[in-house]
DNA sequence: ACTAACGGTAAGCCATTACTTACCAATAAA
DNA sequence: TTTATTGGTAAGTAATGGCTTACCGTTAGT
């Protein structure tokens, strides 16, 4: 059930260029911020969302905070990911069968 | 690039349902709506992003339309997902290489 | 030809959410 | 002990998006 917010956390564009600068490379809220586009609270919030969806940690370090990508997470989705190929292809042979049934 | 398309495609819980509803088996628009607790039009219009996303694909039926899952854009999405198991790798030792410099 | 069934689109409404500024707590530095 | 830096939270706003009803075109059946 957690790929919910998996898919949630991921599908907002400034939220995943946070993950993936975040995948390139731990950072502080500060650093994040001034890569990207919005200001440093939107980041905040942003880590809040990526972090109760279990696809980033943070480890405070003295004032500041660094933040990192959690593989766990994905992990998640892969598995759900791959639930799919296998129900894809049953689904193919319950598609013959109904091919069969209506002729 | 389709990955954003696919992220936020399958992060609403309805469309993920349509589309978990079509890996179990292929359905027409009515079929679907009868199965959702949402009305005919809001199907689709699901399905457009959906298709739109490269999730699914129809085949016209005489009067109804059947609807499938694509696995192609599952694939793209399982090979973004791949692409951070090696990053978070690199990421791992980018970050000791970090830490050795703060000391 | 007429009627019914299937489904896509338009318009409008409401809830969610991403963003901003302002504020506050905690740690570091002077 | 001030003063500065870091970052999380609150409140308010604007935009996004999912839903409904109403409407229309297309195909099937009679």
């Amino acid at each position: 059930m957690a790929y919910q917010e998996i898919f949630s956390a991921l599908a907002d564009p400034t939220r995943r260029h946070i993950f993936e600068a975040l995948a390139a490379e731990p950072q502080t809220v500060g650093e994040l911020a001034k890569s990207q586009p919005v200001s440093r609270p939107a980041v905040s919030q942003h880590l809040k969302v990526l972090q109760s969806a279990d696809l980033v940690s943070v480890e405070p370090r003295g004032n500041s905070r660094l933040y990192s990508i959690k593989r766990d997470g994905l992990n998640d989705l892969r598995k759900y990911l791959d639930s799919f190929w296998s129900d894809a292809l049953s689904a193919y042979g319950a598609e013959i069968e109904r091919q069969m049934k209506l002729n």
